[in-house]
RNA sequence: GGCGGCGUAGCUCAGCUGGUUAGAGCAGCGGAAUCAUAAUCCGCGGGUCGUCGGUUCGAGUCCGACCGCCGCUACCA
């Protein structure tokens, strides 16, 4: 059983969590889900970045301690994606003991074996006293910060401890060349390569005037640069440096979002490299979720927050939305219209539909008790059924989980042509038919187990909730219930009962 | 400023190395059916393939210019 270690990103604690949050969190917990359903020994990691100076602000705004802040800050994230059934093993904070530990040890270890790859120099540098951060390129507009432009940027120097990134440019250009750092989708592995080609410089990792921080070791005037902290996290999580950290070290995937790969293709792999540790294997860097072709604002988080978009069609229906018609790739859109028209159409009149006729036609032709097929399921639905097993796989094998729900609405679709095919409620008025109707009742029971299956890493709840539809102990637990397994599930014998209504349409006005 | 991507039916998008009447899903319209959440199934209409020019027997598909979006990056005021 090979392991899959997978990360999200962990999270700033400077605001109410959206909708852009939850594609990642729910991308990678369809991930993570998946994975298990292949059989994998699946660790899955997500967590709380609470170090930044966005923290003491927020904090003192609402007039309490950092760190109240941020013990509230990680209780509403962590309830946030607990409706939305993300089913982390793990839950990490950048203030927890162990990740300060393990900050410390990885610097340590990097002093000890490339001592020449931490060094002090002087920043120099504009200051802005408002953001209590140097300013550079974009933020600086007509000479003053755009976060305070009555404020003067003062130019400051400030000795820090610098990382040698630039050392290791070619040998993580080597990794990513050939693959065995794998930076995905493949439009961002472009990017990466250029920046690289382009050359890196030392980077400074270590502030002044940041009592928020992890201390930099050996110097007790200096905190541990955020980002540097941050991306420490996922080996912090694993238990290093305790040597048990091997368990789980390399990551198998870090799932970000596309405006942090910098940090997670350039500067973190070199990090590794430098305290002669393995780099991640994998990144995927998703797109972004937008609010009607515009980026995500303050405006538009106000239009849709998270807690309604949830409301509106459950967390089933808003993952399925999010991972249907957002992706994982590139950009998407969020509009209640084209939420409505993929929850109406895929899920309650494609799934939803497919499972109510099924299992009632179950009920009032066989007493609810599956019958076994006597035509050893050789139909047209069968062969639909492998392709689409067989797409959905493979489209899942390389993250895009928009292939995977569009096969899974597939494998709906033609049980549905199925049904009109053969017509079941005909065959029924016929007494003599009456293995030609078994056939097609043992078929259609089975596609109902497969598509409970195959929606779990979209559909978690939901598919709970038909696997359980279709029959009492002593059938297979869900969870332990593998992608291979579905070549062959027969669920004949079993005593099946009518499901709920899967997902309730709301009455249209003038119905 | 540098590098890169995109612009195809009302909407979201497929269209690999150029070749018969340009495709899918959704929405819309018409029909069939009745097991089902008035759900399903079948059929139909609809596009100067961003603009202009070029290469070619022939271009959505190659080349150039332009227009419009967008991304990454840059110690540019």
């Amino acid at each position: 059983m090979p392991k899959f270690y997978l990360t999200t990103a962990i999270d700033y604690s400077n605001g109410e969590p959206h909708l852009g949050h939850a594609l990642e969190k729910v991308g990678a917990d369809c991930i993570a889900r998946y994975h298990r359903l292949r059989g994998d020994d699946v660790h899955f990691l997500m967590g709380m970045d609470e170090h930044s100076q966005s923290v003491i602000q927020a904090a003192a705004r609402s007039g309490v301690t950092p760190q109240a802040w941020v013990d509230r800050m990680a209780d509403t994230f962590a309830a946030y994606w607990r409706r939305l059934g993300c089913s982390h093993d793990d839950w990490i904070r950048t203030t927890e003991p162990r990740h300060a530990r393990s900050v410390t040890a990885l610097l340590e270890r990097i002093r000890q074996r490339r001592p020449q790859d931490l060094f002090e120099a002087e920043y120099e540098g504009l200051y802005c006293t408002g953001c209590e951060e140097f300013k550079t390129g974009a933020q600086i507009v007509n000479g003053h910060c755009v976060e305070h432009p009555t404020l003067e940027l003062i130019p400051t120097r400030e000795r820090n401890h610098f990382f040698r990134l630039s050392a290791y440019r070619d040998a993580v250009l080597e990794r990513i060349r050939s693959g065995a750092l794998r930076v995905e989708p493949e439009i961002r592995r472009n990017e990466v390569v250029r920046l690289l080609e382009a050359g890196l410089q030392d980077i400074s990792i270590s502030r002044q005037r940041q009592p928020w921080g992890i201390p930099f070791p050996g110097d007790t005037q200096q905190t541990v640069y955020v980002w540097f902290d941050a991306l420490i996290n996922y080996l912090s999580a694993t238990g290093f440096p305790d040597p048990r950290f091997e368990r789980l070290w390399p990551a198998d995937l870090h799932v970000i979002g596309k405006g942090i790969t910098r940090f997670h293709c350039v500067i973190w792999p070199a990090m590794l490299l430098a305290a002669e540790l393995p780099p991640p294997r994998a990144v995927w860097a998703h797109g972004y979720v937008q609010w009607s072709g515009a980026k995500m604002s303050k405006t538009a988080g106000a239009a849709v927050s998270l807690g309604e978009a949830i409301d509106y069609h459950g967390a089933d229906a808003l993952r399925y939305f999010l991972l249907r018609e957002v992706g994982f790739e590139n950009d998407g859109d969020f509009t209640w219209e084209r939420f409505d028209a993929r929850y109406t159409s895929e899920l309650a009149d494609t799934l939803g539909n497919l499972v109510s006729r099924s299992l009632t036609m179950i009920a009032n032709y066989r007493g609810g008790v599956v019958p076994r097929d006597p035509c050893n399921y050789d139909t047209p639905l069968e062969r639909a059924a492998r392709g689409a097993l067989a797409a959905y796989a493979s489209g899942m094998d390389a993250n895009r989980v928009q292939e995977g729900a569009a096969q899974l609405v597939a494998l709906a679709g033609a049980a549905n042509r199925y049904v009109e095919e053969t017509a079941p409620y005909k065959l029924a008025k016929q007494p003599e038919r009456a293995a030609e109707l078994d056939s097609v009742l043992a078929n259609l029971a089975r596609t109902v187990g497969r598509l409970a299956v195959l929606a779990q890493p979209f559909l978690p709840t939901t598919a709970q909730t038909v696997w359980d539809t279709l029959g009492p102990p002593p059938s297979q637990p869900l969870a332990s219930v593998r992608l291979l397994d579905l070549n062959t599930l027969d669920l004949a014998g079993r005593q099946v009962r009518k499901p709920p209504i899967l997902f309730p349409k709301p009455r249209l006005p003038q119905g």
